[in-house]
DNA sequence: GCCTATTGAGTAAACGCTTACATCGCGGTT
DNA sequence: AACCGCGATGTAAGCGTTTACTCAATAGGC
């Protein structure tokens, strides 16, 4: 059954009496072959049912038109509507997209990226800017075309197209200082092996020290991108020994996960304690109260990062890094303290 | 720059002083090579940072490890988390997964399977059942292994690795009515094109129908799957002439949206007005109040679709279809009604 | 009519990998 | 000492396309 010899150039060359050279023009520069010709050829191509073969292809014009992205893990909204768009241009484009993920195992990634190669992908997007050196090493070596998203940095020798995660959680703290709050606590993400996470987290303990004024970081625990856990982070934080008027997270997930820890203790947002996300996830707007966070540009992300890459590849030399700028997003689960 | 040369087999067997065979040989039978040897060739693998090429293996074993899925979109959380875990199980057998996405478009499906086969794709997850006949026909001619998802059908001719949207959305909409209500309002997802979002409108449609006793579906109003649809969706339900004390969506973030609308007007969910979701994402418990809703096997649904697919694509010709079974979710949003 | 462009089609050499088959070397049997 | 068997490695023939190069035929200019 599924034994069925598949068709290939030779045959369809057979049948219609002319040279496998011929087919492939008709192919792939119809017009360099006479019409009469051209019709025999379609006619055959059409009763054989013939497609062409991949590998063959492949090898013989020596490149494909496929791109990768390794990502933590396409079940997190964080990235799902910026991957989205990432394909949608790839896909404008004719380029198809691999995906792999890592699972926020950071000593994944080397081996998802030699996967991605060798199943023809001719350049990458990547999360984030912390690797080992022997990934470094391995992506120049090989020359892959590749372009670094969700984070920024103004290193020249790689193409970031993202934001900076210090600068965008150094102003989300600001303002939760300007709101009044001086005993402040964060629900951090893992920052092993996770630059953005790391990043944000190092922004507020910035913003904090270089305020003053009597404001304190009082606890920075952290938690896996998971509702569960930013809801016993919750549970840990109030039940320390610390008073705390504001919270702020990681991400948005940790956040609605800290919402749902302060409806199981009866402790009431805003008016007790002071929720703070990141990203701007869909849900971040139906909570209630609506979460203040961080609104990150997925869409645009995606998309500038994609035609960067594209162009990359296509050889252009002067493809350089953009840095997009991030939003406070205030929502009713920061409220002003007075003073 | 870029012209830089990728090192190829036989760059690592010079390297290596052995034969591109021996090469091939490690990679692919590491058992069969003498460990001095295999050593030897892994150094040279490592210091010349080779990944084999695709096309030509491709070519040489007459099959790639790549396997293509369509999918409305990866920015929807109905789909986000049975992706990943179909990536995880093709992942874990060296199978790497080409996505492209459709935008809910029921034109574009035709056009993506091409795309992915011609760049690869060994095998296919499809979502859904409804296809135009020459989609149909060109998968049957091309003989490709194929299975389909997020739905179910009991047809033998194709595998399915899903749950039935009918049955699921009949037993959600017969809770609520057990639960005492009698004007029923549904938010729907567009049906056009999409037999799930159809099949879960026709099992409330007949769940009520047959239930009679006085109930009444008073209006169904199909909205895309966004948040400001869900929300203006309900503004004109509940600004309609027909009273109405549940609402049914066709999934969680209409739903989302619905309660969203619900707040605008200063409706109080479930006092006023019960509402129903569908797919349990992970929103649905965080909402307040937490939203009553369909869940949907997504991991498992994910794995054994890969499972399926691999093993048809390895050949086993047993592999048969798996229905799935979906919950209805209690939570706070939808209340009791007295008779 | 002869010569030269021009156009259409064929030939054959890659492309990088796998694998059936051949070869080699070595230890153990007889 | 001749032989066998076996494991380790090498040789080389594909796999299906593309494409540079070549050749043949035709049309047009003089």
């Amino acid at each position: 059954m599924s034994g069925l010899k598949v068709p290939t150039l030779e045959d369809v060359a057979r049948l219609a009496a002319v040279s496998t050279a011929t087919i492939s023009r008709v192919l792939n520069y119809p017009d360099k072959v006479s019409i009469k010709t051209r019709k025999r050829v379609e006619s055959a191509i059409d009763t054989l049912g013939y497609t062409p073969n991949f590998g063959g292809r492949a090898l013989a014009i020596n490149r494909t038109t496929t791109v990768g992205a390794i990502i933590p893990t396409i079940a997190n909204a964080m990235f799902a509507s910026g991957i989205q768009a990432f394909q949608e241009v790839l896909a404008e484009a004719g380029v198809t997209l691999l995906i792999a993920s890592t699972g926020y195992d950071p000593d994944r990634e080397l081996q998802q990226i030699k996967s991605l190669l060798a199943n023809g992908a001719g350049g990458l997007l990547l999360i984030g800017n912390e690797r080992p050196e022997e990934t470094r090493s391995f992506l120049k070596k090989r020359n892959v075309p590749f372009v670094i998203s969700w984070c920024y940095s103004n290193d020249p020798a790689q193409i970031f197209v993202g934001f900076d995660n210090y600068k965008a959680a150094y102003a989300a703290a600001k303002e939760i200082l300007c709101s009044g709050h001086r005993e402040i606590a964060m629900i951090s993400g893992i920052t092993h092996g996770n630059d953005r996470a790391f990043d944000r987290q190092q922004g507020v303990r910035s913003a904090i020290k270089d305020f003053a004024n009597g404001a304190r970081l009082t606890e920075v625990v952290e938690a896996k991108y998971l509702l569960e856990h930013g809801r016993s982070a919750f549970a840990t934080i109030v039940s320390g020994r610390e008073p705390v008027t504001a919270i702020i997270c990681g991400n948005d997930v940790l956040a609605a996960g800290a919402m749902m820890g302060a409806r199981d203790k009866g402790i009431k947002v805003p008016e007790e304690i002071s929720i703070v996300g990141f990203d701007d996830i869909g849900l971040a707007s139906v909570l209630t109260p609506p979460l203040t966070t961080v609104r990150v540009p997925q869409i645009e992300m995606g998309r500038a990062a994609a035609q960067a890459l594209l162009d990359r590849i296509s050889g252009q030399s002067d493809v350089g890094s953009l840095e997009l700028k991030t939003d406070f997003i205030k929502r009713a689960s920061l409220s002003k303290r007075a003073l």
